[in-house]
DNA sequence: TTTTGTATCCATCAAATGATGGAAACATGT
DNA sequence: ACATGTTTCCATCATTTGATGGATACAAAA
């Protein structure tokens, strides 16, 4: 836990920071309990306790990559909010699938570390987050299911949650699937769009 | 791995199935990594030595487990394509939605564990499995998505998945959406049918 | 140059974990 | 009752893993 105005980003090239880069993707990658500190400290090059040096318990340091990572998407969800403001429901969809669907298969740590967290029903458990709502109410506002933040319906959650989900197991599952649909990287990235475009869509149109 | 016509079902309350079941469910509960020997020993209430005597490695144990868990998933699935045979797509989909809801409910383990292994890129990897294709394929012809088993489109395929996919994060995430909606445990599930169907439907359904 | 504070590494610990050998308990056939 | 085979537990190992103390290198301030 850092002190609360800590919002100071940190310089891209700072230890600190690259330590912060491998943990995440070597979490993502591994999970918590697959990875360990030696090889966080191994994929950056550095000595096990310059880690604990910058970042103290191992702990700390993954509520630091899930932090960073709700900053993130938050951000991300803004962005493409602001560029589908105003069109029609398809267009909204079918932009807003690209481009989170982009941004994850550029970053596939993200989409583990939030699976990941779904279950995380860790031996020694610890609760931080509880950002999701927050995101998941604005995707609600902004897909026209809802007025206003504050009177969200459980039926409109429970739709933004379908859609948002919907595109985790394929980033995921990316090395489980694509061998099986015999496609190249390239191919698998279309269809993944296609096929989320051919779900999604017709759902929230329909009553148009 | 075990002798080739091993079928024999070990009797359900053999010490050997006892172990795979209590393996079951905290493999499910807390991952591969985050499980130890000495958990699931400790769950069934015998010594650590009983469980190695019956099972060796832990690896070996996994693997048992996922070998039941695709057994048990390819009954399910063919239990289901009984009763939906010959009804319409619509009707099919809202029935295999709410009997496999209702299984998934009921044995969550099932949900995480095939959710862990699509992105279980473990650091001492091992590759088992490769049963998913055979069941993706069979949805996909019972859901008219494609003529016979051989001849299957990866745009069929795509859908597919995203079908199959779409409930394990619901049940998987149980714990950490539950709360953000408010709702117990009875109006999650009813929640999460509804939900389903209303994504799902449309998309399959608009051709007709 | 000395001093002072920061950053890095080496050596090491204690606990947890996967795994095993061997003795005891139990059962089963003779 | 005896012998033989199976199942269970206790004690113990070797390794891995999270974590720390202390020495050393480095840098900036005096």
């Amino acid at each position: 836990m850092s002190s609360p105005l800590e919002k100071a980003r940190l310089a891209p090239d700072s230890m600190k920071a690259r330590i912060l880069a491998a943990a995440r993707r070597l979490f993502g990658g591994y999970g918590y309990q697959g990875t360990t500190t030696r090889m966080i400290a191994h994929d950056v090059g550095i000595d096990i306790s310059t880690l604990y040096y910058h970042w103290g318990e191992k702990q700390d340091l993954y509520e630091a990559v899930i932090m960073d990572l709700n900053d993130e998407i938050q951000l991300k969800l803004k962005e493409v909010e602001k560029i589908v403001h105003g069109k029609s429901v398809a267009i909204r969809l079918e932009v807003a699938i690209d481009m989170i669907s982009d941004y994850l298969f550029d970053n596939p740590e993200v989409s583990n570390l939030i699976l990941y967290r779904y279950f995380s029903k860790n031996k020694d458990e610890f609760g931080i987050d509880i950002h999701v709502p927050g995101y998941i109410s604005n995707i609600a506002v902004a897909m026209g299911l809802a007025m206003d933040k504050k009177s969200i319906s459980v039926q409109a959650k429970a739709r933004v949650l379908a859609v948002w989900n919907s595109v985790f197991n394929f980033i995921s599952g990316e090395t489980y699937f694509r061998p099986m649909l015999d496609v190249d990287r390239k191919k698998y990235i279309e269809l993944v769009k296609e096929t989320l475009k051919f779900i999604l869509i017709p759902a929230f149109t329909r009553l148009d």
